[in-house]
RNA sequence: GCGCGGUUAGCUCAGUGGUAGAGCACUACCUUGACACGGUAGGGGUCACUGGUUCGAACCCAGUAUCGCGCACCA
C-alpha cells in the first residue's frame, strides 16, 4: 500500500526527487522533515569577526591597520555570527541594501578569514540591518537563508562538514577533522590569533534539534525525495466546515495554521528500518540518456534489473503511518466502518499523523462514494492531555520519568489506576501526574467493593436476571422509602450527565459524576438511611430498601464498566444480575419515577439530611465523642417527621430523639435551626456562657446575610430583570432567614 | 514577532451569568454491626490584576502581568 502509494503520487508529479535544503540529523545520519526538528533556545557566544577588505591594487593585503582606517579607507568589514566554523565555507558578506554604513563597500570583495579566499559584498533585502553588525557573512551550504541568498547572487556552494558532523576542510588543517563543536571553539582561537577576532560575547538563540536524536541539526544540501502536499484547501475547509470535529475545538486553529503555511515534506531517510523507496536509477553514467529515463519508480522492479541500481533510502514512517485509517480495512471492513468515527490522540502529533490522514483520505479516496464526508478518515478527533511528571516533563523513554504501569497496577490495581487516570484527565490538557490521584482511584475501587459487601451480608440479590430490569417500574421495589426515591432521582440525573459527558468526550466529568454519586448519595447518605429499614423488623421495608440498594449497585457497575471493567465484572457476576458479561448489558436508562413523589421525597430528604448536619455540628461543637451516644429534642413543625425519627437518630448516632411541639430548651442548651424545626442537644452540664457567645456568632452572620438579602431586593432594576425563579429564590431567602434570626434570639432570650 | 492555552484553598485540579467546589494535606473526635484505602464535624479562597458590559461576573468583553505550548525568526 506505501509504495502503492508512492508510485501514484509520483506519477501526478506530487513527489520529486530534487537537491535542496534539508534538516540533517548528524547523529543518526538521516534527512528529516521540518516537523522533526524542534527549536530550544541554547546559550553560546556571539562572535564578531572581522573580514579584511580587498585592496584593489594588491591581491594580497596586509593585515588590518589602524594606519588603513584613519586614511578613510576601511580596512575590513565586521560580521557577527554563532558559527565561526563555517566560516571556510563562506561565499559571501551581505549587508541591506539601503544601510549606509556599508553603502561604499557592496560590489567590492572581502577576505575570508579561514581557508583565505576572496569573497564578494553584496546587497540583500533578508539583512536585518539591526542585528549584530548588519553584516551577514554567507554560508549557502549550512543555512537555510543563506542558501537562498546565495541562489539570488549566484554564490557558490562550499560544504566543509562532513554526514557526521566533522569539519572537512583541507585549507584548515588544525580544523579539518574536527567535530563542529570543537570546531567551533578552535576557529575562534584561531581567529584570535591572527587579530581578526574583534569580541565574543554571550549569547542564546534557538538552535533546531532533531527530534530522533536530541542533537543539533544541520541544514544542509541534500538530494531527497520530497513530497507537494495535494488537497490542503480540502483539509482546511474540512475542519473549517466541522464535517471533522476536534475536542476541545481550539486544536482546529492550531491544525489550520500548519496547513496554511505547508511546506513540502522531505520524506526520504538514510535508514534501513522503514519502506523502501520504489525507485531505480540508471546505473550506466556515461550513456547519455533522456534524464526523465535515468529514474524508474514502479511497484516491480524494472525489466533488465542489473542496468539499474534500487535507492537504498527508505519512507519517513508517517508516510505509512498516513494511510493507517483506511489501509488497516480490507474493502468489505471499509465499507462499514469508514469514516471511523473517532481518532483519540495526542495534541502532539496534529501536524505528523492526524493532518496527514486527512489528506490521505481525501487524495485517496478510500470511502463508498466520491464525495468528502465519505473519504475522510474519521469524524471526531478526541485530544487526550499529555501526562507530564512533577517536574512537568513531557513523559518519555529516554527520561526514563514515566512510572512503571505494572508497578502502579501492583500498588493500586488495575482498576484503580485506570479509574484514576480516567478522573484527573481533562479534555485536551496536560497532566502533571501525582501519584496521589492514582490512590485515589484505588480507594474509590475498595469502597464499591465494601458497599457491595456490605449489600451481600444482608442475602441474596433481589432483583436478577438484568432482562428483568429493562422497563423496571417503580413499583418492583414495593412501597419505597422517601430515602430510596430521591436516590433513584440522583441517579437518573446522573445517568443522564454521564450521557451528556461521553458526548462531549468529557471522560473527568464522566468519573467525577460516577465518583460523586456512589460516594456520597449512594454510600454516605441512602445506604446509611436505608439501614433503618434493613436492621427493621418490617420485612416488606427491608426487602424494599434491599431491592433499590440492588438496583442502584446494578445501574453503578454498567455505568463504571468502562473505567473499572475488573471489579465490575466481578460483582456483576457475584451478584448475580445478568446471564451474560456485564460488557454486552444494556447501559441503565433512567427510571420512570412520579413527578410528584420525586419533588417530596427530595425536599423532604433533603430536610432531614439539613437536620442531621445541624444535628451533628452540636454534637461536635459540645465536644460528645462521636462514639457517644446524644440526647437530642425536635421541636417539630411537622408531624410526619415522627415517621422518620429512627433514621433520625440512627444518622444523629443519638440515644434519642424526642420529638416535641412545646419543648421550651433549658437555659444554655445547643439549639440549631433546621428545616425541620429546632433541634436541640440536651446535655446536662453545658457551657451557658459558650452557647451565648456561640448564638450571638450565629446571629450576627445571619443578620449580615440578610441585610445583603434586603439591599438586593430593594433593588428594583433586580426584581424586574432577574429571572422571577431567582428573585423568587432571594425572597424566600429572606424569609428564611429572618425566621432562623426570630428564632435564634428567642433561644438567646432563654439563656439570659 | 504571530497564534493557542493556563492563572480558583497549602498542593493537584473541577466549575460556560444567580449564596465559591472536589481529592490530598491540615485540626478535632471516632476502629459505632460495609469500608481507617474509612466515618463525622471543622479551618482555609479579593477566583492573577485593571477597566468595561450586566440588576448580578470566577464565568462575557477589552487590556495588563505571568507561566506553558506551537509556529516564525534565530547573523
Amino acid at each position: 500500500a506505501v509504495q502503492n502509494v508512492f508510485v501514484n503520487l509520483y506519477n501526478k508529479g506530487l513527489i520529486y526527487r530534487g537537491r535542496r535544503m534539508i534538516n540533517w540529523d548528524p547523529a543518526a545520519q538521516t534527512a528529516l522533515s521540518d516537523e522533526e526538528v524542534i527549536n530550544k533556545p541554547q546559550k553560546g557566544s556571539l562572535y564578531y569577526v572581522r573580514y579584511e577588505i580587498v585592496e584593489e591594487r594588491s591581491a594580497s593585503a596586509p593585515l588590518a591597520t589602524q594606519e588603513a582606517q584613519a586614511g578613510g579607507l576601511r580596512a575590513f568589514i565586521e560580521v557577527a555570527t554563532t558559527r565561526p566554523e563555517t566560516i571556510m565555507a563562506d561565499t559571501g558578506v551581505a549587508v541591506h541594501p539601503r544601510d549606509n554604513r556599508y553603502a561604499d563597500l557592496v560590489g567590492k570583495h572581502a577576505w575570508r578569514p579561514l581557508a583565505r579566499d576572496k569573497i564578494p559584498i553584496i546587497a540583500d533585502d533578508a539583512i536585518d540591518p539591526e542585528f549584530g553588525t548588519g553584516a551577514l557573512k554567507v554560508t549557502p551550504a549550512h543555512d537555510k537563508l543563506d542558501f537562498e541568498i546565495g541562489q539570488r547572487h549566484n554564490l557558490p556552494v562550499v560544504d566543509v562538514l562532513t554526514a557526521d558532523g566533522r569539519i572537512n576542510c583541507l585549507a584548515e588543517p588544525e580544523l579539518h577533522g574536527l567535530d563542529r563543536f570543537a570546531a567551533r571553539e578552535r576557529a575562534a582561537e584561531l581567529l584570535q590569533d591572527r587579530h581578526l577576532l574583534a569580541k565574543s560575547e554571550p549569547y542564546e538563540n534557538n538552535v533546531g534539534f532533531s527530534d530522533r536524536s536530541d542533537v543539533p541539526i544541520e541544514p544542509s544540501i541534500s538530494e531527497q525525495w520530497f513530497l507537494h502536499y495535494p488537497r490542503t484547501n480540502e483539509a482546511l475547509a474540512i475542519v473549517r466546515d466541522h464535517l471533522i470535529t476536534f475536542f476541545p475545538a481550539y486544536w482546529e486553529k492550531v491544525y489550520g495554521q500548519w496547513l496554511e503555511n505547508i511546506q513540502d515534506w522531505c520524506i526520504s531517510r538514510q535508514v534501513w528500518w522503514g519502506h523502501r523507496i520504489p525507485a531505480w536509477y540508471w546505473r550506466d553514467k556515461s550513456e547519455i540518456r533522456n534524464p526523465k529515463s535515468e529514474i524508474y519508480v514502479g511497484l516491480e522492479p524494472p525489466a533488465n534489473p542489473e542496468k539499474w541500481r534500487q535507492d537504498e533510502d527508505t519512507l519517513d514512517t508517517w508516510f505509512s503511518s498516513w494511510l493507517w485509517a483506511y489501509e488497516t480495512m480490507d474493502e468489505e471492513t471499509r465499507r462499514k466502518f469508514y469514516p471511523t468515527s473517532v481518532l483519540v490522540t495526542g495534541p502532539d502529533i496534529i501536524f505528523f499523523w492526524v493532518a496527514r490522514m486527512i489528506i490521505a483520505g481525501l487524495e485517496f479516496k478510500p470511502g463508498k462514494s466520491t464525495r468528502d464526508e465519505d473519504n475522510i478518515p474519521f469524524r471526531h478527533v478526541y485530544f487526550t492531555g499529555i501526562i507530564r511528571d512533577k517536574l512537568g516533563r513531557k513523559m518519555s523513554k529516554s527520561l526514563g520519568n514515566s512510572p512503571d504501569p505494572l508497578e502502579l497496577i501492583d500498588k493500586y490495581g488495575a482498576d484503580g489506576l485506570r479509574f484514576g487516570l480516567m478522573r484527573i484527565a481533562p479534555s485536551g490538557q496536560d497532566i502533571w501526574f501525582d501519584e496521589k490521584q492514582i490512590e485515589q482511584g484505588r480507594n474509590f475501587a475498595t469502597k464499591l467493593w465494601n458497599v457491595a459487601r456490605f449489600r451481600q451480608m444482608h442475602g441474596a440479590t433481589l432483583i436478577s436476571p438484568i432482562e428483568k430490569l429493562d422497563g423496571f417500574k417503580p413499583s418492583s421495589f414495593g412501597s419505597m422509602s422517601i430515602y430510596a426515591i430521591e436516590v433513584l432521582s440522583r441517579l437518573n440525573e446522573t445517568i443522564e450527565a454521564v450521557e451528556q459527558g461521553y458526548r462531549e468526550y468529557a471522560f473527568n466529568s464522566v468519573a467525577q459524576r460516577l465518583y460523586d454519586f456512589v460516594w456520597s448519595d449512594y454510600c454516605d447518605w441512602f445506604v446509611e438511611a436505608a439501614k433503618t429499614g434493613i436492621f427493621g423488623a418490617d420485612e416488606a421495608k427491608k426487602n424494599s430498601a434491599l431491592s433499590v440498594m440492588d438496583y442502584v449497585l446494578s445501574a453503578v457497575l454498567r455505568l463504571l464498566h468502562p473505567f473499572m471493567p475488573h471489579i465490575t465484572e466481578e460483582l456483576w457476576s457475584l451478584f448475580g444480575f445478568g446471564d451474560g458479561s456485564i460488557q454486552f448489558a444494556e447501559p441503565p436508562k433512567p427510571i420512570a419515577l412520579d413527578e410528584l413523589d420525586v419533588a417530596t421525597a427530595r425536599t423532604r430528604v433533603s430536610a432531614i439530611y439539613s437536620a442531621v448536619q445541624a444535628g451533628r455540628n452540636l454534637r461536635a461543637e459540645a465536644k460528645i465523642p462521636s462514639n457517644k451516644k446524644a440526647r437530642f429534642v425536635l421541636r417539630a413543625t411537622d408531624g410526619d417527621v415522627s415517621r422518620e425519627s429512627g433514621t433520625l437518630e440512627r444518622l444523629l448516632n443519638a440515644e434519642q430523639l424526642t420529638l416535641d411541639r412545646q419543648y421550651q430548651g433549658v437555659p444554655g442548651e445547643p439549639v440549631a435551626v433546621t428545616p425541620l424545626g429546632e433541634i436541640f442537644l440536651t446535655v446536662g452540664e453545658s457551657d451557658k456562657e459558650a452557647e451565648r457567645e456561640r448564638l450571638d456568632r450565629e446571629i450576627e452572620r445571619l443578620e449580615t446575610e440578610l441585610r445583603a438579602a434586603e439591599e438586593k431586593l430593594a433593588n428594583a432594576s433586580f426584581v424586574e430583570r432577574a429571572p422571577a425563579t431567582v428573585v423568587d429564590e432571594h425572597r424566600r431567602r429572606q424569609k428564611d432567614i429572618s425566621e432562623q434570626v426570630a428564632k435564634l434570639k428567642q433561644a438567646r432570650l432563654r439563656l439570659q
